[in-house]
This record gives C-alpha cells, structure tokens and sequence, in this order.
DNA sequence: GCTGAAACTTGAACATGTTCATATTCTGAC
DNA sequence: GTCAGAATATGAACATGTTCAAGTTTCAGC
C-alpha cells in the first residue's frame, strides 16, 4: 500500500489515465461492477500500475468525489456572487449537489457504504477525507457568511459543519429517491432548507434557550469526539 | 443464490452449527476477519453448505443483528414493566441497546456499512431487513404507549419510526465512540433522550405549531418513499 | 425393506481486490 | 555519452466471496 505521487511527466500521465478511466467506468457502469483490471485496461497501464499510484479501489472513489466537488463549485459560484438571501443560497447549493451528482446516481448507491463505513479510510470523519471534508464545509461557511441572516455568535461556528451533514443526509435520501426526475429529493430540499431557516431564526425565542444552550453543547460534544484509531 | 430453509432434522443441525459458527466468529474476530471457510471449518460443514442456507455472508450478518435484538429486548424487560416517565423509559433502552452491543463493538463498525449500503439487501429500508426492523420500531411504540406522556396524536404514528432512527445514529456515534468505557455514548444518550422529550413538550406551543406542521408533513413524506428497486 | 424424489453436501472453479518480487525506463550528475 | 539510482511498470500469485454441477443421504409412500 505504499502509494506514490508521480514524479515525473509520464507518472503524470499514467496517475492521470488511472483516474480517468476509473471515472468514466463508474460513471458508466457503477462502482462494482467496474474492475481494477478494466480500469488499467482502459488506461492503457497494467493493474499492478493502478495500485502504485492508488492503494486501493475505494482511493478512486475518493478522486471521484473530489471530481463532483469541482463541477459543485462551478455550478454555483453565480448563485453565491449574487444572491443574498440565506434560505436561496442554501436551496441552490444543495439542489445544484444533486443536480451535479445525478449522473452518477446509480453509482453513488455503492459507494455510499464505503464511505459510511467506520473502518474505511474514506468515511467523512476519517484522516483520507479531511482535505475534501474541510473543502465542503468551508463552501458551507461561504454560504451563510455570505448572506444578510444574522446567525447568533454561538451558533455560527458550528453551523458549516451541521450543514455539511444536512448535505450528506440529502443524498442518502437521494440515493434512495425513485421518483420521477428525482423531483422528491428537490422538494425535500426546499421544505428541509426553509425549516433550517425558519428554526435558526426562532432560536433566539425564550422558549428554547435552554434547548438551544443543550443543542450546541450537544453538537460541540459529539464533533471532538476524537477520530477512530 | 437460490436458498433453503432447512426441511428435515440434519439440516436443521447444519444451520445451526453455520449460524452458531458466524455468531462465534464474527465476535472473536470481526466481520472481515472472518471467512467463509472460517466459519465452514469451525461449524463442521462444508463452504458450499453453507452457501446452502445462508445467501450470503451479509446475511449471516442479519441473523447476527436479531440476536442482539433479542438480547435487548431481554435486557430491558423489567425497565419497562416497572417504569412509566418517557425520558427513562428511553434512556434506559437505548442504553440497553449499547450495552447489549459492548461485545460485538469490533464488528460493528464493518457491519454497519453493509447495512448502510443502499445496494445492499440488508439496507435497514430494505425488504431483507424489514422483518426485523418492524420488530424494532414495535418495541419503540411500546416504550411510547406504556409511558403515561401525553403525545399528540398527529405525532403519535410515526414517532416509533423516528426513534428508530435515533437510536441507529446513537450506534453510529457509538461505533466511533473511543471514550474509555465508551462513556461518552451514554451522555450522549442521556442528553439527546432529555432533549427529544422536552422538543415533544414544547412541540405545542403556538410559535411552534408551524414549523411542527413542516417537519411532520416533511417526514411522512420521506417515509413514504417507494422501496427501491 | 425398496424406491425415487427431495434434501443435503461437497469441493473445484471463477472473479476480483490486493501484494510483491522483478523488470524496465527515465533522470540528473559527471 | 555513461552510469547509478530513482521512478515506473509488470503480471504472476494470493485470499476470499460466490457459483455450480455432481455426488450422497434421507425419508415418505408403498
């Protein structure tokens, strides 16, 4: 398993060809069915390559998401120039998430279990994923730093981060979404977005200080929980 | 993978002896770590038998959960005979689940992706799953019903459902949880239990009475989602 | 007790993720 | 240009989940 980035012009090309194959036969024919001896077929190296510069399968799968992210970014940088209306912001990003994922929707199925599992190198908490985690929270921050709503003080870290997890639980029941164009998950994300809006606006009410104090400590006590050895 | 469900005595002894087998192995040393031929030898049998009555390795791991189910609901049978506040009541059986699953917390971790995985027949949406996951959410109706709280009726119905749920992401922070005694999962489960007994309390006060309206009409219509294919 | 069908058992064979020892190619220093 | 060493490439070998065709045992009906 010791990887290695490329340090030359054709470790440039074969890491490149690698991914690109991997790519598009996720994209063509899903996760499993595509092999690691298909993948360094396709890109013209032998499978022993593929795994010099990629420990392993689920690797790819990493590469891959990083690839949506990046289409993400794209899809709604106008969105994010323009609009200043948390609850807009918020229904274009996660709405261009799925729009951006839905090519890949049949693939999306197995690889969700990688990333769910605890043990994998890929699950959202895990070291592998960081970079890319810490990537998606920090559009998330963007997002409501960038509008007029007013999130009170304490809130306002840890709001990226439960968004993010909003965002993850939107397409597990994506995933999951036979419907016709997937219209439901659309309609889920603008009733779940105007709740999120419509609740953090209300926690300010007397009411609920005390189980908003509870929430964030909640919240803040879950995430330091320390990373799985 | 056409299975069988044993017909005379001797299959009955090989299934057991296969099950019993899993049962031992996937404790002593995890799910990955134990192998098909693992579990032949040690049950006496041969591989292909035990291909015979159990489809698959993922669903031995099945048979593995409804032991534990059924460890649980042992556990916390005098708890719910003597107890009527809701906030024990739950607190006492979610604790019950954790502790029930002490021993198997090594496995957890790689099983639980397997009953992420959407693809997968174990999925907890899944038909596969559906027997037992019914048994579960009974069990949460009873810890509502034989409570003397007071519960709206329009919550009623699905609040078995959405405990369910808790309970599954209490075990997904538990297979994290590397707290020494793992500690922090039952704070964790105190405090969460508290909060979703007072936000059911408070569910009725009148600036609340719209956004409750959203989430209940927003969660039937999540829980509606056709099975997939 | 005999018989044939059903139930049960077997292990070789297959596909695929992964490892590794070995071979080949490239690069930079001289 | 040459050479050492690094980088890259290779494919055979391994482990394991799964399938399957063929063999063996059991048992109800006679």
């Amino acid at each position: 398993m010791a990887v290695a980035l490329p340090k030359t012009r054709r470790g440039e090309t074969s890491r490149a060809a690698i991914l690109g194959a991997a790519l598009e036969l996720f994209g063509e024919r899903g996760y499993d069915a595509t092999t690691m001896r298909g993948i360094a077929e396709r890109a013209g190296v032998s499978l022993g390559s593929s795994y010099h510069y990629f420990p392993s399968k689920e690797h790819l799968v990493l590469e891959f998401y990083r690839h949506t992210h990046e289409l993400h970014l794209v899809a709604i940088a106008p969105l994010l120039a323009r609009e200043k209306d948390l609850g807009v912001r918020l229904k274009g990003t996660i709405r261009a998430v799925v729009v951006t994922c839905e090519p890949f929707h049949a693939v999306a199925g197995s690889i969700f279990s990688t990333v769910a599992n605890p043990s994998s190198p890929l699950n959202p908490f895990g070291a592998a994923s960081q970079p890319l985690r810490d990537e998606v929270i920090a559009l998330y921050a963007t997002v409501v730093a960038g509008s007029n709503a007013r999130v009170p003080a304490d809130m306002a870290g840890m709001l990226p981060l439960v968004l993010w997890l909003y965002q993850m639980a939107i397409l597990y029941f994506w995933i999951f979404d036979r419907s016709p164009g997937r219209l439901r998950t659309l309609e889920v994300i603008d009733e779940t977005a105007e709740l999120i809006v419509r609740l953090l606006s209300l926690a300010n009410l007397p009411v609920l200080r005390g189980s908003r104090r509870r929430i964030l400590s909640l919240i803040e006590g879950i995430v330091a929980l320390p990373e799985p050895g």
